[in-house]
DNA sequence: TAGATTGTTAATCGATTAACAATC
DNA sequence: TAGATTGTTAATCGATTAACAATC
């Protein structure tokens, strides 16, 4: 199988010790627990933790500890017997083996406050996604600063997504203007999308995406508090 | 969290029953299914629609048809063939499934730009989440108005908590403040932490913290455009 | 060494799916 | 009626778990 990734995005062909499997695709729920592991990992390295045992990383996913040694071993011998496994390879090994070891680029919609405190956060730095371009429709918020960043007018995106290789689009904008929106990321070429509004997203088969929704989540864990 | 169920397996007629059985725990992947279509539905709501296909349903939530039928009809028949499901009463039979189809009150930590945003959009409040209080330990934004919310002070926590009746706390906090806010919660009583920040909280077992990552379910995403 | 934790096996259980009769 | 879509079956596949030898 050959997939075009690069235009100007780092090489993720780095190939390990002979580990990777580059034709075999992850099943759904690995992918899911691999990145899960990772949310938990990259938490544990910020706060400075150097080793981490199955035990530990089960108590802080909710996922089994037996699992957790049996997904890893899937792919290398990672941990050391007696220790646990080293918090900063494992992220990097997850990281390949998730093929998302490189940079990415990500374009940010909205200049309100959740766009404003998604631009001024680090959450999606740490991973490895950098917002380089914000984007509004309002006269007024376009050509101020946030962050690091100058807020440009929707009418710039398709040479900007363009340009930048943008392969993820962020959506903090309200429902009303979700789905034009959508439909002009689609034609730009953007692949997934990152829906913060409620709205119910058509687009077609090749973009991907992916609504967030606090509530439901919370309504997922308070079932279990409640039973 | 694991969990058996005594004296023998469940049989379908049990589980068709329909209303409410208590001590039938849902699996995991179940429940978590079922917030799944909640979401979509509560959209295809707000747009509107009457009816929805498990095809449809499926196009969404990225879960196989089959599936989507199987799971509804293990709690009753509430779909109509050759036409679909009513939106309306699929969300209330939902919600009553979840046992989460009553008013919740959930108290917000933060006031910042996330904070904001979540006190003045409805993402809450259309899944029978109520935001009833507001905190913050800046003394510059204690008194001040943020949509229907006058903001207090954290030393105030206890007492809202109780009066109250919360046991959802939402935390829009810097990762610095985030252990120690969620110490005084689980002092407080309250039962699920929804941790915005990127901080690995420590909890008593009778709490569960759930912790949004946006960068990691893009990950996730990414995977599968990249494959 | 002694204690801890991984890597792996084997058995069981639940999830997934195609297919299609039932029926709106 | 004709077309659409549910509800259900049956077969397969993947997830889950306890247990323990290997080994750090």
């Amino acid at each position: 199988m050959s997939y075009t990734v690069g235009r100007g995005s780092p090489s993720l062909a780095e190939e390990i010790a002979g580990d990777d499997k580059p034709g075999e695709k992850l099943s759904l729920g690995v992918a899911a627990r691999l990145s899960r592991y990772l949310q938990v990992l990259t938490q544990a390295r910020k706060m400075g933790k150097e080793t981490i045992s199955s035990q530990e990383l089960a108590d802080y996913t909710h996922v089994n500890s037996t699992q957790i040694r049996r997904d890893l071993s899937g792919f290398g011998k990672f941990g050391k017997r007696g220790v646990g496994y080293n918090v900063e390879s494992l992220v990097s090994q997850i990281r390949k083996i998730l093929r998302t070891a490189g940079q990415h680029n990500i374009a940010l919609f909205g200049a309100g406050h959740l766009g404003t405190a998604i631009a001024t956060s680090d959450i999606f730095a740490d991973h490895g996604f950098r917002v380089v371009a914000m984007f509004d429709i309002d006269e007024g918020k376009v050509g101020s600063e946030i962050g690091p960043l100058t807020v440009r007018h929707n009418s710039e995106l398709k040479r900007v997504v363009e340009d930048q290789d943008i392969v993820v689009a962020v959506l903090a904008v309200p429902s009303s203007a979700a789905q034009t929106l959508a439909d002009e990321l689609a034609d730009a070429g953007v692949k997934i999308i990152f829906n913060y509004s409620d709205a119910l997203l058509q687009v077609p088969p090749e973009v991907t995406v992916h609504t967030s929704s606090p509530a439901v989540d919370l309504l997922y864990a308070l079932y279990f508090y409640l039973t």
